[in-house]
DNA sequence: ACCTTCACG
DNA sequence: GACGTACGTGAAGGTG
């Protein structure tokens, strides 16, 4: 039937469909397999009712279609870059539902429209346009208010939630004004889920009132200089173009060049057959039985899950009775093309799948690609193997590829787009490993999970986060060990000597547990109310380590050298002085020969300690005996030096990679409990800075040519935190006025007026501020500072006594931590702290680091904020983000955009809490420049 | 594999 | 009343 007089058109706003299916209903999964599905399940029901009639009272549509949204890019962000920019990223189990809901409106027979570069809302703008001008009418299924301009003669909506017809009358009721009005309404006020910027501090009422009383909005903008009130009268002159940027944005355009015609958007009968089988494969029963019904047609079966237990029971342990059980031979070995094919379709009709990838080594920078894991479904997965070589027994020594392996370019090549696809959720266990193997070879990996990530923003505090220990925990199941494979010591070899048939069962195996473990942690995010901590903290991290330990930082292998040949000279002088004064040669670098001869040979007091029974000769120990002896002095300074010789400048030398010339750390987002990082191999953390001596290790980390390296790094923040948190009005008030905070501590607390301070109170005060942080104690802060312990704690009864907000701080925590058996973060992210009700010397410890974690965490949850932004707001300019170290972030930068690095970083990392949490004082961030790493700081 | 020591925030 | 104590890390070298 031709469009036209009597013809009526129903528009269904297909993502507003999903989105309110997605959180309206609680999480559903398909019971075979885990897929989440519950999005998927709410709109066939939406679409069943829009098409069945269901219940509703409006008009019956003759044509009918349902419109999605196919990009985020669209003319709109041409207009303003910023559109939809601060939208919140995807619900990880959401994404792989929409593909799904395309197929089930093709499944329901009814025309499924998208356009690239167009959002569904002009779309639908520009049907309802043509409908009514063929003379019919239309409905627009949403309650959208971007939909609302469109409402008009011939043109209603229809809020399918609230089965609610949505008309003039009840646009008014929203805007303050009509339809057509909407949009000058809606250009002033701006729209904060848009990013419409609008006009700063006119809301929807204002906006209302304004223009009804100037009629529209060029009317309004032409006189703005009449308006009374000085305050709205500046903001609509100084904001005229943004407000008309605004309108462009809220306007939807109705003359999109659409390719269906209305006459081909006719209602259909569904058919039966189609319909059933896609419903039976998503496993809705209730919906497959409703529909069979009304259809008149038999109901396909749908397989229960294996076990039916009783509830009680599956809740305690729902993974066991779930999942098959694990069988390493059902696992297959991808030996060509043909079979890689099969495995990329199957993953394109998930939308998901597991990833793993075996190498030669654990250094991401230098391993070579082996093989490929991946697994769609428990109990099923394949090992793609691609580089495997003949075992180590070869004559020469000499790497014979194997046969039966598909070409690693052209297994890539294939694999490429299905790991490139936006809509394919690749899950990895430590995926910044496997993303920067596969960046190596230019596949840049995403969207992705993470279950190792999941687990940390679930579960720090409890247990690591590696896979033997998670599949383990989670899964009752312990993996097959790497170590017969790969041997130890002298018989160790790389993975590529191991045989394919091994291989396959120990690869494919980490997919299938991967997978699993994701089905498992997944819906767990949520219960346990972190899922923000994760998507918003761990997961968007993970691309920019990556990124950091890709570039790496230039060392100077020569500094270094020279440094090493300078310090073996010092050292073997000490060397020789310490055997003269001991009367004897001894290992100098043995805590037990030392002891004997200070203790046993030479006399001095300082007795046994540790449970090992050993002499302690730490370096407050050998201070101590600095006093009566000269030897315990020059083993001070030939330890020094050994530390820097061997830790730094001989190893330092040996992680220059040798393609790059650079040095590649490596973070480990879980190493820390508190949410800091942690950098190994090497741990460029800790570089020497406290001594002199020290500190020109830094000069060796230099820039390239034409480059600087640039520092920045917070002021006293996790002070800062702790005036927030503990909200202690004088130390806020102390770093809004950008005073000395330890100088202003102990002028508190002594009573010493700012101007007669002296070194030796200021530092006292400083290290009592800081054992607030850790959870101070008489007799720490007593060792720390080398008074007798009754000083110290008379310290600490002051700085209560004058700061009282710091006990209440301290006695709540714990008491928190004792309730919950965690405590959390400003930003939500928890710590757990099992301990804590634990009897033995335990429970101090556990009560120390619940009065630390939310402060050092906190400061890490800012900085891992800071660092998710930067490669936004350092685009386009030549300048990198190398390193992290707690509280400072290093770049390389070109000469010429150090200015603007500094400006830009500075602001973000300033301002890195916002919007999600207010701190009542401001953070301050310094900054440095310099050649090398030593005058930057 | 564990302990001690010491480098950093 | 005794116990053992600052918080969070990683690397190197010695020892058993």
């Amino acid at each position: 039937m031709a469009f036209g007089k009597g013809s009526h058109l129903h528009l269904i706003d297909g993502s507003a469909f999903i989105f309110r299916a997605y959180h309206a209903l609680p999480p559903l999964t398909r019971k075979s397999d885990g897929l989440p599905v519950g999005a998927v399940q709410g709109f066939c029901n939406l679409l069943w009712n829009e098409i069945s009639g269901g219940t509703t009272n409006k008009s019956k549509p003759t044509h009918i279609a349902v419109i999605f949204d196919a990009s985020s890019i669209t003319f709109r962000n041409e207009i303003y870059d910023l559109y939809k920019a601060n939208r919140p990223e995807l619900p990880e189990d959401l994404r792989p539902q929409f593909p799904l809901t395309r197929e089930a409106t093709r499944a329901f027979n009814v025309s499924c429209i998208e356009m690239e570069g167009f959002e569904a809302d002009d779309i639908i703008a520009t049907y309802a346009r043509l409908a009514t001008e063929a003379g019919g009418s239309a409905t627009i299924v949403s309650s959208d208010k971007d939909l609302m301009q469109l409402v008009g003669p011939g043109v209603d909506m229809w809020d399918p939630m609230k089965s609610k017809t949505l008309a003039e009358a009840e646009v008014f009721e929203k805007f303050g004004v009509g339809p057509d009005r909407v949009v000058d309404v809606q250009s002033l006020a701006g729209d904060s889920v848009d990013n419409v910027p609008g006009a700063p501090g006119i809301g929807l009422k204002t906006a209302a009132l304004l223009i009804n009383e100037y009629g529209d909005l060029d009317t309004l903008l032409a006189r703005a200089e009449e308006i009374k009130q000085p305050k709205r009268r500046q903001t609509l002159i100084e904001h005229a173009e943004q407000i008309r940027i605004s309108r462009r944005l809220v306007t939807l355009s109705r003359d999109v060049p659409v390719e269906d015609t209305l006459d081909s958007l006719e209602c259909r009968t569904p058919e039966s057959e189609a319909l059933l089988d896609f419903l039976a494969k998503m496993e809705f029963r209730t919906l497959t039985r409703r529909i069979s019904e009304k259809l008149g047609v038999e109901a396909p079966a749908i397989a229960e899950p294996a076990s039916a237990a009783p509830k009680a029971e599956k809740a305690a342990a729902p993974a066991e009775i779930e999942h098959p059980p694990f069988d390493a031979d059902k696992y297959e070995c991808v030996r060509d093309m043909n079979a890689l094919s099969v495995w990329i379709a199957r993953i394109m009709d998930k939308g998901f799948v597991a990833v793993d990838t075996e190498t030669t080594s654990l250094d991401e920078m230098r391993a070579e690609l082996v093989g490929i894991s991946l697994s769609v479904t428990p109990g099923e997965a394949c090992y793609i193997p691609l580089n495997h070589v003949q075992g180590a027994d070869d004559l020469f020594g000499s790497a014979n590829r194997l046969d039966g392996q598909i070409d690693p370019e052209q297994a890539l090549a294939a694999l490429k787009p299905m790991l490139e696809d936006a809509s394919i959720l690749k899950i990895g266990q430590n995926i910044k490993y496997d993303a920067k193997i596969f960046a190596r070879r230019g596949i840049n990996v995403a969207p992705f999970d993470d279950t190792m990530l999941m687990s940390y923003a679930m579960f720090s505090g409890l247990h690591n986060h590696g896979m033997d220990e998670l599949s383990e925990t989670y899964l009752n199941h312990k993996p097959i060990p790497i170590k017969p494979l790969l041997g130890s010591g002298k018989t160790a070899r790389t993975f590529d000597k191991v045989g394919i048939e091994d291989a396959t069962k120990y690869a494919a195996e980490d997919a299938d547990i991967t997978l699993r473990l994701w089905q498992s942690l997944r819906p767990r995010l949520h219960r346990e109310r972190v899922t923000n901590v994760y998507e918003t903290l761990e997961r968007p991290l993970v691309p920019v380590l990556a990124q950091m330990e890709m570039h790496g930082i230039r060392v100077d292998r020569q500094t270094l050298s020279r440094m090493s040949s300078a310090f073996a000279q010092k050292m073997a002088g000490l060397e020789a002085e310490i055997h003269d004064l001991a009367g004897e040669t001894f290992n100098v670098g043995s805590p037990k020969q030392l002891g004997e001869v200070l203790f046993d040979k030479l006399g001095l007091q300082g007795g046994k300690k540790g449970k090992t029974g050993a002499y302690s000769t730490g370096a407050d120990i050998l201070e101590d005996l600095a006093t009566e002896h000269e030897l315990p002095g020059r083993v001070l300074d030939w330890r020094q030096l050994s530390k820097l010789k061997s830790t730094y400048t001989d190893a330092l030398q040996d992680h220059i990679n040798p393609e790059t010339g650079r040095v590649h750390t490596s973070y480990q987002q879980t190493g820390a409990n508190t949410g800091r990082l942690a950098s190994t191999d090497p741990n460029l953390q800790n570089i020497p800075i406290r001594t002199e001596e020290g500190r020109r290790i830094r000069e060796a980390f230099v820039a390239s040519e034409g480059h600087k390296l640039v520092s920045l790094d917070y002021s006293q923040i996790e002070l800062r935190i702790l005036a927030h948190i503990a909200d202690i009005p004088a130390l806020k008030q102390a770093f809004r006025d950008g005073h000395d905070i330890h100088a202003m501590t102990a002028s508190e607390m002594f009573g010493v007026p700012l101007d007669q301070m002296t070194p030796e109170v200021r530092r006292q005060a400083k290290a009592i501020n800081f054992g607030v942080i850790y959870g101070i104690s008489g007799f720490g802060l007593a060792r720390n500072l080398r008074i007798p312990r009754a000083e110290a704690q008379a310290f600490i009864d002051t700085y209560f006594e004058r700061f009282p907000g710091i006990r209440d701080y301290m006695d709540k925590t714990i008491e928190f931590a004792k309730a919950h058996a965690y405590v959390e973060t400003l930003f939500g992210r928890r710590i757990h702290t099992p301990e804590i009700n634990a009897k033995g010397p335990g429970a101090g410890f556990a009560r120390r680091g619940a009065i630390n974690a939310p402060i050092q965490g906190t400061a890490a949850d800012i900085i891992r904020r800071a660092m998710t932004r930067i490669p936004q707001a350092i685009e386009g300019l030549p300048a990198k983000m190398l390193l992290q170290v707690h509280d400072e972030l290093v770049f390389e930068v070109e000469e010429s955009a150090v200015d603007d690095t500094i400006a830009r970083v500075k602001a973000v990392m300033e301002g890195a809490h916002e919007p999600a949490v207010e701190i009542d004082v401001p953070l301050i961030v310094d900054a440095g420049v310099g050649d090398n790493w030593a005058q930057a700081h």
